[in-house]
DNA sequence: TGACTATTCAATAATTCGATTGAACAATTG
DNA sequence: CAATTGTTCAATCGAATTATTGAATAGTCA
């Protein structure tokens, strides 16, 4: 009693599953998150994940088995990348999703950032369409790899480690509009902090590259000048 | 040495994990996706998925627990449906990105349906744009509910078992697009066959509703007439 | 060539997950 | 009220996952 139909169904709601399963580890989630912002060697990964080098290792070839994922040898490391943009916006899409229907992201979001984002709520379509148009200064305030990897057009690459001591290159009179990676990246949040003691008008988007790139809009990338 | 900004971060990626599990299992997905039609009853869900009634509501909690799902008590039954609408658009994203990246699933589909899809491979946007403009008589083969529940604009309702006695209804001179729950569904495939047998002008539109909305477009539902 | 490095593999133990079964519960019907 | 029906709960077992550890591999650099 296992009709072909059935066998069908089976078979392709398993491969469906492929995907479900290589996000359903919170750590994986995290390596891909990271890994929107660009590429990334195993061991800088684990770093950052908190994970150990092997246990990275372990779960980045799942992502990989489930074509989410590619690697490539690049000298003494081994460099991850997105296999395809499209992850990106699965990514952008189940973080959304998430956002949108589990209301424990809002008090876990709450009970860390708590007071320090006195920021009143910005309407975040309205902000992005000023970034669009050019009306605000954008900063980057990432890492610069991640910054090469991909930016908004027009944006400055300051990163938040160099910010205090690059606060002169920036308009006093202008809007500052500072991003990061993503929702739940704090970098931004930092930075719009300091620019606003130092007497700056600044203001935090939460849209990382990932969404931006998942609207369909262009992404502007610098090529690594390499060093003779 | 478990800093506030690392517990923070594993509190939202465990987050985004529940939505991650919940869609880890093919059954789940399988159940997913017939929501994703119309909302239906524990016992309806089992028989579509081939589970036992048990597992099938077994499951259903684990998609209410992720928050994907509603149940709702309707006299003997409970009515289970999808959340959100963004559900539906997180399916899609998923499905295609496995259509994307998952060569296995084109390799399974030709198995199945082989040469019994002599279908020439239509342009999916140009068909789309050609039944968004209402140049061709849209037919929902699915059963009556699941066309009440939500459908194409204009489409018709021919569930795929009345195709056949009901022929003298369509056109023979306009061309036919028939349409049921999406890619991996054979319904508006075996609808197709019968009508060009029977000299009908028939086409097969891989999307289905959730593809519809997902994009954005309107969906028109037939409130259901209360008998006396 | 030989030391070194980044990554992966393999084995283990702890945990979680899924299907199955039968009982429990709740609402309806006669 | 008792019988019926639809759904959920609880317990069990086997399978699959995860983190951890230490060893193996395959490159690089001097």
């Amino acid at each position: 009693m296992l009709t072909p139909h059935r066998r069908f169904k089976d078979a392709i709601y398993e491969q469906l599953a492929r995907i479900g399963k290589a996000s359903s580890a919170p750590k994986r989630l995290e390596l891909l998150d990271l890994l929107c912002q660009g590429p990334r060697t195993v061991e800088a990964l684990a770093n950052e994940s908190a994970l150990s080098v092997a246990n990275a290792s372990q779960h980045l070839q799942v992502l990989r088995a489930a074509r989410l994922v590619d690697a490539e040898k690049k000298g003494l490391y081994v460099e991850y990348r997105l296999a395809d943009e499209e992850v990106g916006h699965f990514f952008v899409a189940l973080r959304g999703l998430a956002q949108a229907r589990l209301t424990e992201i809002e008090s876990v979001r709450r009970a860390y950032l708590a007071e320090r984002e006195g920021m009143e709520p910005v309407q975040a379509d309205e902000l992005l369409r000023r970034v669009r148009a050019g009306e605000v200064t954008v900063l980057d305030v990432r890492p610069v790899e991640e910054y090469r990897a991909g930016h908004i057009p027009g944006a400055l690459s300051v990163p938040i480690s160099e910010l205090r001591s690059r606060l002169r290159e920036l308009p006093k009179n202008r809007e500052i509009v500072a991003y990061c990676r993503g929702p739940y990246c704090v970098m931004a949040i930092e930075a719009v902090e300091l620019l606003r003691k130092k007497g700056f008008r600044a203001k935090r988007m939460e849209a990382g590259v990932v969404d931006w790139r998942a609207r369909g809009w262009r992404v502007e990338t610098t090529s690594q000048a390499a060093p003779a």
